[in-house]
Formats: structure tokens, sequence, C-alpha cells
DNA sequence: GTCTATACATTGATAGAC
DNA sequence: GTCTATCAATGTATAGAC
């Protein structure tokens, strides 16, 4: 997640001058939000420590309140940025059930698995985390029909079960065959939608 | 869960003196482990608070240092017993998956949906809980293949499925109806154990 | 905008009286 | 076995120098 970071947003508008001090820096409003993320993977979204996402970001402690207004308005800004961007990586408007399954699964979605069922574990208890979801699952059923012609029970099921899988990696008391279990989620995924057109 | 507490361990030995002073109590030992078991649900494995627990259970703080060897060997004991207790009354091994599917989507289970969503969240930074899960889903997937012949593929699925709908209650943007969705479950149980005899 | 110093709360754990 | 101090560590936040 923390590597998939966008270009540099600012660019110096000097063209003559010496090279461009805030060229290879991101700036560190975006270096906080994705140190946040990373820290969400890690320990969790309620357990997350402002001065270490602080640390992590180059930056120490108290720094963070020029950027933010405290450790509640970092996190739901992190977890915001990181819903939009978990969305454009995975669910892409002309991709079908089975391919979005396929990828949630694949290893390098493995950090992003483990932040989705973070936020949605601590949206239980967190008020403002619970709303931010709420609205990202509104939005997402609503694009996601104007493709397709599930039902939001369909749909629904379907993002549980994807949560279930993110928990893939965590239980691993015997050997299992990945392609033996990507075969039976196809299976499933098919029985959800079977009805529909 | 705090609710199904067992009977009394110990009986006063004494049959003539006063009316056995210690009847209507139960152990403090356990009185503790179904304190811990609730805070799990409330506040999750990791962030329970140990002095939180002891005032619960209505002693204060470092009294549980008498019962046990501290917050980790709490922990893990409650953990142990709750996994006990779920098993206990869900995984019974006359049951069918569908019917195991049913049960699971209760509303009575909605606590207990919420603890086993903790303890294996919980597992992916707590060493000794994890290794406390693997044991329990090594036994329960050996006790599984004594009643019906499914892989360990469709039975890790199947965890995976009811771990995915534990969080059924965090999750509601829509109306959505609860038959629609048991229905729509039991399609995808099917299909996961479509080739078993 | 970033730092150091500091205040204040929470929490796990120990010591010792009863 | 339970309590009341008490300590050390962590974590959020403010104040003020630079």
């Amino acid at each position: 997640m923390a590597a998939q970071r966008g270009p540099t947003q600012r660019r110096s508008s000097a063209r003559i001058g010496r090279p461009a001090k805030d060229d290879n820096v991101v700036a560190t409003g975006e270096r906080l939000i994705a140190a946040a993320v990373d820290e969400f993977v890690e320990r969790g979204f309620s357990r997350a420590s402002l001065t270490r996402i602080a640390e992590r970001a180059g930056i120490s402690g108290p720094a963070v309140y020029k950027h933010f207004a405290g450790k509640a308005d970092l996190l739901i800004h992190a977890a915001r940025h990181s819903l939009e961007q978990t969305l454009s990586t995975i669910a892409t408007p002309s991709r079908s059930p089975h391919d979005i399954a396929r990828r949630w699964l694949a290893d390098d979605f493995a950090p992003t698995r483990r932040l989705l069922l973070e936020l949605h574990v601590a949206a239980g208890r967190e008020t403002d985390l619970a709303s931010l979801l709420t609205d990202w699952h509104l939005e997402r059923t609503a694009v996601w029909q104007t493709t397709r012609a599930d039902s939001v029970e369909q749909i629904k099921v379907f993002y549980l079960l994807l949560l279930g899988l993110a928990q893939i990696d965590s239980l691993t008391p015997l050997d299992t065959s990945p392609d033996a279990i990507a075969q039976l989620v196809d299976r499933m995924v098919d029985a959800l939608f079977a009805d529909t057109v």
C-alpha cells in the first residue's frame, strides 16, 4: 500500500534557480497518511499510535498537529484515502465477480486484505469509521448496479464473502491448495449470482 | 456468553453449620474468565484491559495475579474457554453445514459472531492466540471429517465464509432481507459441498 | 513546520498491610 | 485473597523556542 504513492503534487514554479527542492520529496501530509495506512495493516485501526505514525513519516510527535486536528482526524483521513485506493485497484466497473474474487486472493493483495479487514472490524467500535464505511458501501453498491442487475442481498453477501476470504492468511492449520480453494470460491460465486441475467 | 456460566464448582463439605456460604457465588477465577470474554466482545482481544476485566468480575486490579500469572495468561485462558463454549453450541457433529450456517446467522449468536471474529483478527498479531486457534482448527477439522467426506479445502472455505458472515451486523447500508440472505448462503453452501457424497 | 519539554490519563505490574 | 499505594511505560495533547 505504501509503495503506490502518487506522483508529487506540488511542483516548484521556479524555472530558474536551484534544482527544485520539493521534487523528490512527498508532502508531509501525504507521507503521514501513507504511514497511517501502514500502521493500520500492522497494528490495526484502533491500536494505531499517533507517535509511531509520525516517526514512520519522518517527523516526530506533535508536528502532526500542524497537518491534522488530532489523532482521530488523521486516522479518518487515512481510512478514507485507503478505501479510495483499494476500490480503484480492485472493483473497477468492468470486472466480473469472478475476476474480483481471484484478484482479491492474489498474494500481492495480502496487505490490502488485512487493511480492509482491520477497518471493518474496528468500525464495530468507532462510529466515525462506521459511517465512513457505510457511505463507501452505499456508493459502491450504486456503482455496481449500473453495470449488473444484482440484488442488494447478492452484493452484500458477495462482500461478506470477500471479507471472510480476507482471513485466508491467518488460518493455515493444514496444507491447502490455493488452486483448489480458488475453484471452490468460483463455484460459490456462480451459485450466488445464478439468477442474474 | 456471560449468561451461560456453569454451576458452582466447589461445594461446601460441611453438612452442619451455617448455610454454605459459597453456594450462590461463582468462583472468582471463573468469573474473571467470563468477564474477559465479555470484554473481548466489547473491546476486542488486544484492547482488553486487565483492570477493566477485574472490575467487571467484582474484584479490583492486582487481585487478578492471585488467579492468573498476568494479563496474557488470563486472556489466553479466556480465549480457550470461549472457543470450547462456542463449538459446543454450534458445531455439534450431527449438524449439517446448512444448519450450522443458519444458526450462525441467528440473532442470538451476534455476540458469538463478534467474539470469534475478534479472536481471529487479533490472532494476526498475537502469536499465542494464533497457535491456540491453529490447534482448535486442526481438532475441529479432524472431528468434522469423521462424519463427512469433505476435503480440507472445502472445510476451510466454509469456515472463511462463516467468518465473513460474522460481519453481517457491522454492515447495514441498505435494507436487506434476512431471508433472502439466508437463501443465498444456502445456495453457496450447496455449491461448496456439491461433489460430496 | 518542526523541535523539546511537559502535562495528564491509562494501563500492566509489584510491594506490603490486612 | 483482596485491598491500597506506587512505579514504569505508553500515548495524546499543549506550550513555546527556533
